[in-house]
DNA sequence: TTGTATGCGTTATCAT
DNA sequence: ATGATAACGCATACAA
């Protein structure tokens, strides 16, 4: 069928074990069988078998990606594409394969996973989120394959790798964004509290808040469930008595939702209300206006993500160094000084 | 190290070939021993090694997917997470794998290629790119591995499977959705030709002009070969002595970049200039103005790639039926009736 | 219906 | 510096 190593061997007139010895490029094998070797495996068109190599060396230089929630609610967020971008920029530098969840549920998603790991399909996984009740971390741990968490994970923080933003300072530096241009009435509408990051920046916003002596509602903090449902906390939140004169958004697809219920109803941003998101996609740069983002370096979240995994894989033994990224402020239209009306 | 199936066979006192008929749920096993076997494995915690399967059955039920260009451009396009998001559905529920190229070049991507075909670790491609002076198709042909492209082949169309839209008739269509609404100076917004779309949906607007008798100034058809590079197109088109009241746009992202610029040109969407676009992704649905758009149905292009590779794979003999995806016009505001000035 | 033996293409451990 | 050979974990042809 194939050509293997016993086709050159044969042809070259060595061992076999001389031919792997050439492909690992091993220092003890003279120059001039290498050439020789090399020159017959060119002729006959040898290729390396990388199931054959994985089975015996019990790896496969591959790192598994779990998305969240679902592959299609992952792929329709720009953060995704863009983690994926940065993971896969490690992963070729050294070159590792990926290989991706597919399944549409969190159950799927599961299994997707015990069989990337059970049938020794990766050598180690990155969980692109952190998530309450989550299954997979886990049994991540429990089966002792390396892994690492893009968040930060719920419990275990020590024993787990993960990198993340600081994502309480970020949001307090956004809300306080808003502070510093003269808003008081500051609202915040976040995301499903199942995942860590929506809970770490709405407890952000509220220190911010709690520090700066702002009005402290709990109606002026909304946690809708997906951008769709954000659209609903955008009409209470305009609906009452005193509505805020600033928001604070999660993430640039919500925000994009509100921008949309903000114009139904008449509202211009910035004049009536500001606003500020996370994320700084591409939406908030082409959205209109273009929208003040904190940018959370999400491709630099995915390129370190690689870092940590592979380097665990490679040893792992090494301590456990989980890593923060640094955010900062994209100023853009949507949010200005408060003026008086 | 593991659990095998030697240790299931041991324990169950059977023979290893008798597992591995479990396994694959053989008729030829008596239900008794099916369930003794069963039991041994869960007790023991067994999991079938995929690796060692792929290298007997010289198959890895997982499928490759080539990115076009680099993989930054195609994570940055909303157009390539959508296919995949087609892909990966068909593919779950297959119970295929997928494995991403990860290379910055063309170059690196052929090398991914390469690696994948030779090293045997998928059972064929998905390239989700058609494109002239491509080296990566040529090199799948000679390979003799199944493969789909989505998107029109450049050569050999008959022995190649593809899937995509009617490009040619589509933009057709586009132009003559402004052409309805009484618009006779259109301009053209492409692509990099180097890319079989572009040059479809070029001819497709060629074609309509023609058919129209509309004024053809190949001033009016601009080719950028990246949405940047758009921006340029539009200061240029506008500033022609009888500049175009409508314009066909390849591509949202592209279309996004041409609204920017419009808008520092103070000239207002839909008032001034309509304007049609492709893809009809979340990006024209949220740009201010939406946009109308040609739905090319990107996902159904993923999820049918899919299941032409996987059919091929599976009965590399069956006839090769490739696939046209209908397209249909979104109309959103960025396109209304042309009047006088 | 079940067991025996062999091979898949490598790497790794001993030798020499 | 190189060769012979035993794994790696599973599937399958052939026996029984």
């Amino acid at each position: 069928m194939s050509v293997t190593i016993k086709d050159v061997a044969k042809r070259a007139g060595v061992a076999t074990s001389t031919v792997s010895r050439v492909i690992s490029d091993s220092p003890k094998i003279s120059e001039k069988t290498k050439r020789k070797v090399r020159k017959v495996m060119e002729e006959i068109g040898y290729h390396l078998n990388e199931n054959a190599r994985n089975l015996v060396q019990q790896s496969t230089k591959t790192v598994g990606i779990v998305m969240k929630n679902s592959t299609s609610e992952s792929l329709h967020d720009p953060f995704f594409p863009e983690v994926l971008r940065g993971i896969s920029a490690y992963c070729h530098k050294q070159d590792y394969s990926i290989s991706l969840t597919t399944g549409e549920s969190e159950e799927a998603i599961f299994q997707d996973v015990t069989k990337m790991v059970q049938g020794k399909k990766v050598d180690g996984l990155i969980v692109s989120y952190s998530k309450k009740n989550d299954k997979v971390v886990p049994y991540l741990i429990e089966c002792g394959i390396p892994f690492v968490v893009i968040g930060k994970p719920v419990g275990q923080i020590n024993q787990i790798l993960y990198v993340d933003n600081d994502n309480i300072y970020a949001a307090k530096e956004a809300t306080e964004h808003l502070v510093k241009l003269g808003h008081e009435k500051i609202g915040f509408i976040g995301g499903n509290t199942e995942f860590e990051v929506a809970e770490a920046r709405s407890n952000g916003y509220k220190e911010a808040i709690r520090l700066n002596n702002l009005v402290v509602t709990e109606d002026y903090v909304r946690s809708p469930k997906s951008p769709e449902l954000a659209k609903q906390a955008v009409y209470e939140l305009m609906k009452l008595p005193v509505p805020p004169t600033g928001l604070v958004i999660t993430d640039d697809l919500s925000a994009l939702s509100v921008l949309l219920v903000l114009k139904k109803l008449n509202l211009d941003v910035p004049e009536n209300i500001s606003i500020i998101t996370f994320n700084n996609t591409m939406i908030s740069k082409f959205s209109s206006p273009p929208m003040t983002s904190v940018d959370t370096q999400i491709y630099q979240l995915g390129y370190e993500s690689a870092r940590c995994l592979i380097d665990e894989i490679k040893d792992p033994s090494s301590i456990k160094r989980s890593v923060i990224i640094p955010t900062f402020i994209e100023e853009r239209e949507s949010s200005v000084t408060y003026v008086q009306k």
